[in-house]
DNA sequence: CAAGTTTGCGCAAAGATTTGCATAAAAACA
DNA sequence: TGTTTTTATGCAAATCTTTGCGCAAACTTG
């Protein structure tokens, strides 16, 4: 029998009223009576009624659907703001769904698709480390759909970002060894049209600069910031004529990584070389020593976007103003960076 | 102008043929010519026409949603469960819709709330750890949506699932340990309603009585399996007039809590002690030394869960007949249970 | 050339809900 | 009692798409 849910259709036929009545009785309507609303509750709640999201979605235009795009959510700062997005997302009455680019533009192409033919309303995203166009995006742009980029942002793209200050965040850190005493520091820096790790470069330039020390470009070891590029990168640091003294990464992976080369190698971890990663994965509070690593705020950035889209969504007459809203990360001193005992 | 985006009436009318061929070119009937079928594509194409999901749903009665909830995507577990779910759903033609219950059933209850409004066509679902009735899934079952449990799931209760086999997993961890020498073996369990942790515990006692050894109670202990439990538990451990060798714990979390406790205290493991976690997270492999732990096959589990909801949506005679998957755990033997040193 | 088959397409209903406008009844007022 | 106002409800259109059925026209076949 019992094919179909029961609709609203049932409900008013059950009761002997039109349909309209039914719904606006739903909606808790004030031009509905009392008596009448009490009775559509109280067949509906005993008729296990459903409301049907879809026909009123595309009776208003609207799914309520929210679409979010990450590079993975392995880690502990995505997984993180996406707490912070369901969060607002949840109170403003938007289901979230979720897709992994698994940092691939193609993926995160097909993210696109998939998402627009769910109808979302609008679209958060932080971009693949292989993304550099932005041709995918057009489309989004082109439906008029609100648009928010966090964290990772094509450099020199006029878009909505929360972003935190990544300048500052390598900045704070790098001027955090030098204050514990070393003085030659290198860098793993990866990818350099992702606005975050060209930052975080600049702060850490910033500093030595501000130390009156030199940039001495074969400290500064390129890569795309896995574990296993941490490795590569400090065996090619300690084959130097002049090894470093610590490292400041872009990455708390590639700094495990490091970490566990140098346990092989035998270089003691703050003593020899200190290490200071970025991101404060979960995972920094696991190793021996802790890790050093900046904070980076995600359940706000997850948050502000949200609202980010909330403001543009309001703005219907189509012309967004990009806004752009900048979080301040947050050292957090562990034990990979002690200070240097032959300085203190 | 442009209020309202292209609809397949709109390229009908441009196109001055109906509505109903319009819809039919754009699923590639066989009964529209080939002509025909180019112009519509052509015309759908240069007006940037997106089929509208919610129309389509509402009309076929689906909405090519499917709904996810899990305790957190925190860890490693869900996480990769959640990547295996997305694969074989995404392949099917489903978006998925994940929510987080933060091990918090109440939080459980609005989740259900929230899917059933999103019109889900199936739920799939890990249980919080503060789960003990089952009264908030009447809901889903009288409303014949396919209910598949993974990894947690209410002991003695007659639903689809997909399990590890977690007394396996138990069994092998406990005899490796035997195997290496460690006799005086704990364990760290967590709540008994639960499969995963009751199941566990079993294969630990059934590794104990293949021995031939005695079961000490004392050397059990109860607990959540939170980084905090596990150096509460080896605390209390380390108290015992005859404290134990090894430690089998149901989670890897608890182990890098003992671990550091461990650590504090001058203890050394694997020499002093053994230990052996449970799910495989990717910190066992950041840790020193490297934990040994059982892998659960994530990835497999979440693609077991939605090929059974897929085969319980084939069944639409409404009576599912529940079916249960059971997948073999895979113990990961690193550093942390090295042989016992003075049994070598 | 008549009868039968295929091909290509349109009509209209259906699916659940919202909402502007109209209408009826009831209440208030003169 | 007649008129105005208020209150509660219904009608019907609108949202966009899919699909069963029917209708011609164009072929094929005997």
């Amino acid at each position: 029998m019992a094919r179909t849910r029961t609709s609203i259709s049932d409900l008013a036929q059950q009761l002997g009223i039109s349909i309209s009545t039914v719904s606006r009785a739903l909606a808790d309507h004030p031009s509905i009576s009392d008596a009448t609303k009490k009775k559509v509750w109280k067949l509906a709640k005993a008729l296990h009624y459903q409301p049907n999201h879809m026909a009123a979605g595309l009776r208003k235009g609207r799914s309520n659907l929210l679409g979010v795009i990450v590079p993975h959510i392995d880690g502990h700062f995505f997984t993180m703001v996406v707490k912070g997005i369901e969060a607002v997302a949840a109170k403003a009455g938007y289901n979230v769904l979720i897709c992994q680019s698994n940092e691939d533009v193609v993926h995160e192409q097909k993210n696109i698709e998939t998402l627009l033919n769910a109808q979302v309303e609008g679209i958060l995203v932080s971009l693949a480390r292989t993304t550099r166009t932005f041709t995918h995006f057009e489309k989004v742009r082109m439906q008029q759909i609100p648009l928010v980029f966090f964290d990772r942002v094509l450099d020199g793209l006029d878009v909505s970002a929360v972003v935190i200050d990544d300048r500052e965040g390598g900045y704070q850190a790098t001027k955090h060894l030098l204050e514990r005493g070393y003085r030659r520091i290198a860098h793993f820096c990866g990818p350099q049209h992702l606005n975050i790790y060209k930052n975080r470069r600049q702060g850490y330039l910033d500093a030595l600069h501000e130390y009156g020390l030199p940039v001495v470009e074969e400290l500064i070891f390129n890569c795309d910031m896995t574990l296993e590029d941490g490795e590569r990168g400090i065996d090619y640091l300690l084959s130097l004529p002049e090894p470093p003294d610590a490292v400041f990464s872009s990455s708390d992976f590639s700094v495990v990584g490091a970490l566990q080369l140098l346990k092989q190698r035998g270089v003691r971890v703050p003593q020899d070389m200190a290490l200071v990663g970025f991101s404060n994965e979960t995972f920094t509070s696991f190793t021996d020593p802790l890790l050093t690593s900046v904070d980076q705020r995600c359940e706000q950035m997850g948050q502000a976007a949200v609202r980010l889209f909330l403001e543009m969504r309001e703005e219907n007459d189509g012309l967004f103003s990009p806004r752009r809203v900048v979080l301040q990360p947050d050292l957090m001193v562990r034990g990979s960076s002690g200070t240097k005992p032959n300085q203190a």
